[in-house]
DNA sequence: CTTGCTAACTAACGTTCGTTAGGCTAATTT
DNA sequence: AAATTAGCCTAACGAACGTTAGTTAGCAAG
């Protein structure tokens, strides 16, 4: 049975991601790695073809996650432009904050990909936005929301929350942050 | 006269920003700025005494903009907190506006400063947000705002700001964007 | 008992890195 | 006219880089 023995590959990506959260992708070699797995850095290539595909996989991961979210909420049948945002911002603070590590290398790390993963990527990123867009669109169409300006809206947010990944603290509990986001965006400050 | 001279220390600091900015600190070499400033390598230390020393330059002199900001709107007289939050998100947005590419090598790279430098950036940091958040308390506290955590609210007003260095256009000039982003913290999207 | 595989090793490759040393030239200062 | 300086050059240093090649030890299956 092999249901179980990819052990070795995940606790490279796993320490892979600390250390290009850390000190960068560019910052970090292969030997810093093979360090801090406790190998020569020459037996890293047994597990991984190249440095270049560590950070694909975290990548991909998630982006694909967020894509995955979008979906789900793009269409979504019986339900206000309200909520459905409420949701979506939860859920987008969900991914990030379930794993920040991989959040901040995806977030920071990413334009050292190299074709065509930079490319596959950037594109991902831009059919996000766009689909967030036209979830605020909607809901100023159905006159829920005033927002003059959904793409400047849309950017605002999504920095907000993508922003998190930098956070050093946080002042209430990881699972709460999204209903907070949500609350000041829909609501703002003013009493 | 040397009122003027300084012409070649700049091209090189600037070109090192737009460099540092399209691929990292880390993802630029010295060769690399020399070959676009049109000089060799080595003749770059006729300017400069290390790489460390152009990242510090471009980093302090963004984080020094901030802290005389901050500053200047702290205890200031006459003003509702609902002002004075207003036109300290808008100085934050003109700084940043002003020297986009200063402020995404700012953002992205003063990590690999050296140390005492990267200490007392980290420092500048902190007091900043505290600053700020002090604004907001004394807001909550003159009941002008009504907010759950100013800490939250803090960081996800300065994370929104800090962000507008990833944004790949803008839909209105950027001397609105202040404005926009203070309308939307202060208001909210709801109708 | 042998075969084959996995995961590690040592050694080394060619390249690139930040930086230094020392020299040349043209302009500026004395 | 002589001396100094600024700004660039070529050459090279030692270190670190990603990666490859070839090998070995341990273990599982035939």
């Amino acid at each position: 049975m092999s249901t179980f023995q990819l052990t070795r590959l995940d606790e490279i990506l796993e320490v892979a991601t600390d250390l290009f959260k850390a000190n960068g992708f560019m910052g970090t070699s292969m030997r810093d790695l093979a360090e801090a797995v406790g190998i020569e850095a020459a037996s890293l290539y047994s597990h991984v073809d190249s440095k270049d595909e560590l950070l694909q996989n975290i990548c991909f991961r998630m982006a694909e996650k967020f894509t995955e979210t979008i979906d789900r909420f793009t269409n979504t049948p019986n339900c206000s432009q309200t909520e459905i945002l409420e949701m979506l911002i939860q859920e987008h603070v969900r991914i990030i904050t379930e794993d920040i590590n991989a959040m901040a290398v995806f977030w920071n790390e990413w334009k050292y990909l190299s074709e065509p993963a930079h490319s596959s990527l950037a594109q991902m990123q831009i059919d996000y936005e766009q689909k967030f867009k036209a979830i605020l669109d909607e809901g100023v169409e159905s006159g829920e929301f005033a927002i003059a300006d959904t793409g400047f809206t849309t950017m605002s947010i999504l920095s907000a929350l993508n922003g998190l990944q930098k956070w050093r603290s946080y002042s209430m509990p990881p699972e709460d942050l999204g209903c907070a986001f949500s609350d000041l965006f829909i609501k703002g400050i003013k009493v």
